[in-house]
DNA sequence: CCATTTACTTATCTTTTGATAACAAAAAGG
DNA sequence: CCTTTTTGTTATCAAAAGATAAGTAAATGG
């Protein structure tokens, strides 16, 4: 198989996803937290309590940088900390209630837009789906 | 089918591709180039000569904003701009051989690491993998 | 103990990005 | 023609994000 070929089709399918994905997260704008911040949420929605370091990491940001977000995302009452008991230097982050609420909604909309474009398919066709899915993640992503 | 379930995939899915599509352009940050004039260049890398509106409607900038940063990459010498001859309002811009030299390293670069990834499939596995970009382009993204 | 390392915070400054107003030139359409 | 619309530019300001220096407190490891 020509791997040229298969690449172009990677970075088509590449921009394609990044574009339905930027679609279905649009309406958070409508809420007050800048893009950065919606990084940090949305990584605390799926690992939850997190560390600054772990923020750091996985969000791409240095660590004083993720501080001052992780602050910023406190006063608008989104996320809470608390000291590690195990280890007194590490802050453990995690959403609040409203935060909670506010990610729930995000996720609510964005589920509603992935339905819409998944309504034509049929029971069998969304197993193709599912299986695809899988198996691009298993083959490529590691 | 539980849609729940297959959007939760969709999401993790996303969440992955983002990271690979992230590690293998990192050494663009090398380059002499913001994350939005990279955007730009990108999109000029696959249509090509392209205008401001077009520019601003695909990468999500306002015109204004997008006049600067193509002044910006003008400054650089990455890309070009003549004067539409059939509607003398319409600004044509294009890579110039520097910007053109410079994305080819970018996708270069990104292709190595690409063949990496699937380094170690079969020209079998090849072709599930082909076959399931296609499948989702087609029955999700339309 | 005590020096060193780790985890985080605060403060400050620069760069990048976003938003808006005002303008110019060409085209479109009576 | 002459008004209106389209396309793009320039200028300016504010907000967001990146970078770096300096400092604190807890843990680690002789």
């Amino acid at each position: 198989m020509d791997h040229s070929a298969l690449f172009q089709k990677f970075v088509a399918f590449t921009a394609d996803l990044h574009e339905v994905s930027h679609e279905l997260t649009r309406g958070v704008k409508s809420e007050d937290v800048t893009p950065v911040q919606y990084k940090i949420l949305e990584y605390m929605m799926v690992s939850q309590p997190v560390t600054p370091s772990e923020i750091a990491d996985c969000v791409d940001l240095s660590l004083p940088n993720t501080s001052r977000e992780l602050r910023k995302l406190m006063e608008k009452g989104l996320c809470e900390k608390a000291t590690d008991d195990a280890d007194r230097r590490r802050q453990l982050f995690r959403l609040s209630t409203d935060g909670q609420a506010m990610m729930g909604r995000v996720f609510a909309q964005a589920q509603q837009g992935f339905e819409q474009r998944i309504a034509g398919l049929t029971e069998d066709e969304l197993k193709e789906v599912e299986a695809a899915l899988e198996l691009l993640q298993r083959k490529v992503f590691q």
